[in-house]
DNA sequence: CTCCATGTTTAGAA
DNA sequence: CTTCTAAACATGGA
């Protein structure tokens, strides 16, 4: 489940239970993060885990040597924490065990999830030229941004150089609350247009991460609930319109965005 | 069998 | 260089 508030979710689901535990092997490999964030054995083992933090849709788990564990969950990946007698879970690619017994499982159906080791946390970010996070951006940042991309919205906030963390149904969700049309140019906001694209995508995140993203519990005043064919808007009852955008449907009320 | 899926990368076209 | 499309990756569910 990954676009950022499931990987928060995720990552504060896991967070208390493996700070301070220290590493006694791992098994497995999904695909690694590449370039040269292979995972090494000899690099962690025996590596207490000091805290975690999130980029993005990038997890990592900080070990005391300075090094960081990387996980991007992809389309599918989950992390488990299981004890050491529970069934190794469905799915699972790669196996953290912990000298007190736990474990942490990465699971992953399609295998879209890769799981890495890098010198720096920050290596990651570099490489991959990511955009400031999407939840602790501020508005004065955005700005900037925001007008000098001549992009799309729906591409503009599924770019990940601009802005990281945001996917295919967060970005519906902020564009419908913000009221502006997915194919709008980035750069041809309106200034008021302009303003709520932070506000809305915070509220939005806050939101989900405080319901641990948990769609059956999002407001019916959010789009989310309506994103299948001829449902209706929550707010003009008008049918809600959906187009393939950077090949993803993309769902939005053509009477309540422009 | 067919279509679709919360992601990223890459090759290629404007 | 920027923007965008299509395809590929791998797999399950409707």
């Amino acid at each position: 489940m990954p676009e950022l508030p499931e990987v928060e979710t995720i990552r504060r689901a896991i967070t208390p239970q493996i700070t301070g535990s220290r590493i006694s092997g791992i098994t497995g490999s999904p695909p690694t993060l590449e370039p040269g964030l292979t995972v090494f054995w000899t690099w962690i083992e025996d590596r207490r885990i000091e805290g975690t933090s999130r980029h993005g849709k990038y997890l990592f788990a900080g070990l005391d040597s300075g090094s960081s564990l990387v996980f991007h969950l992809g389309m599918t990946g989950d992390l488990l924490l299981v004890s050491e007698d529970d069934p190794v879970p469905p799915y699972t690619r790669a196996m953290v065990s912990f000298i007190d017994g736990s474990r942490l499982a990465f699971t992953d159906p399609r295998r879209f999830g890769r799981l890495g080791w890098v010198p720096d946390r920050d290596d990651v970010i570099r490489a991959k030229r990511l955009g400031p996070d999407a939840l602790a951006i501020q508005a004065e940042e955005l700005a900037p941004i925001l007008q000098r991309s001549r992009q799309k919205m729906k591409f503009f906030l599924l770019d990940q150089h601009k802005l990281a963390g945001i996917g295919n149904i967060y970005a519906d969700e902020i564009l419908f609350q913000a009221g502006v049309h997915p194919l709008r140019e980035a750069a041809s906001l309106t200034p008021d247009q302009a303003a709520r694209i932070q506000p809305s995508m915070q509220d939005i995140l806050r939101t989900a991460i405080s319901l641990e993203a948990d769609f059956d519990q999002y407001p019916g005043s959010w789009l989310i609930p309506h994103r299948a064919p001829g449902e209706r808007c929550p707010v003009c009852s008008g049918e809600v319109d959906r187009v393939m955008i950077a090949g993803r449907f993309t769902y939005f009320c053509p009477s309540c965005q422009e």
